[in-house]
DNA sequence: AATGGAGGCAACCGCACAGCG
DNA sequence: ACGCTGTGCGGTTGCCTCCAT
């Protein structure tokens, strides 16, 4: 190879206390973002994508260390059973731990089986990301009687005609059932709708579809959503 | 006390996406 | 419409610590 890079080399691997205090006091002066002038600006060697994690994953306000509580593990069982390794919605839901924290959590306390290095949803063949879960609803026009077979996932719509099927209806109906029984407090706060992959997921027409027009006595309190 | 393996965690890498000119 | 840049995300890696032998 021969011409060696004229940028300066960045440092990589474990931050110093001295560069932490470098990055948080550039931080707190100059805010948050921009991390390509925080690298050039601040006098640290590190790029800007290792600022950035550095803050966000340890030196950002309000990050919560140490073990995670029983409802902590539990709700990430839950998110991570309704959304998959979405981890940065799952640790939205968790307040002061991060992405990173909730990701390493699962691989190392809760996903015990699966073998170091197994990948999950990435295809091994063009290494991207496999297609999760469609969580649009399909439409079908005129389709008499439109079931999966047990008269699940299908509702009509006001105007007639067409039907709509919710593909992730299981998703929901499990994650509902699972958490009518165990005594730990629910957090409901996953469903107030702030993501916005939750929005169109929850709502009412998909608890309807899930436990039917008699309603279920035991999810009430359960579901911010209703009025 | 020495050492080797396993576990845990911080950080890196590559890709995707959004915003902007 | 397109390319560039910055940012975010998820998977993976490497190092440190702990513990059993």
């Amino acid at each position: 190879m021969g011409t060696k890079e004229v940028k300066p080399q960045l440092t990589k691997g474990l931050w110093k206390p001295e560069e932490d205090l470098i990055l948080k006091k550039y931080v707190e002066t100059h805010g948050e973002g921009n991390w390509a002038a925080v690298s050039h600006k601040s006098g640290l060697t590190r790029g800007a994508k290792s600022c950035r994690l550095r803050w966000k994953n340890y030196l950002r306000p309000n990050i919560k260390r140490g073990s995670m509580s029983e409802d902590e593990k539990d709700l990430i069982i839950r998110l991570h059973k309704l959304l998959g390794n979405r981890w940065s919605l799952i640790a939205g839901r968790l307040p002061g731990r991060t992405d990173n924290e909730v990701k390493n959590y699962w691989n190392t306390h809760l996903n015990k089986r699966r073998p170091r290095g197994e990948k999950t949803n990435i295809d091994p063949n063009n290494k991207k990301y496999n297609p999760l879960p469609s969580y649009e609803p399909i439409h079908k026009e005129n389709e008499e009687n439109s079931t999966n077979g047990k008269g699940e996932g299908l509702t009509k719509n006001e105007d007639g005609g067409s039907t709509v099927s919710y593909p992730w209806i299981e998703d929901i109906k499990s994650y509902f059932c699972d958490i009518k029984s165990p005594p730990l407090a629910i957090d409901t706060s996953p469903f107030l709708f702030e993501d916005e992959l939750l929005m169109p997921i929850i709502d009412n027409n998909v608890l309807f579809e899930a436990f039917g027009s008699s309603g279920d006595q035991s999810l009430e309190g359960m579901m911010p959503f209703q009025q």
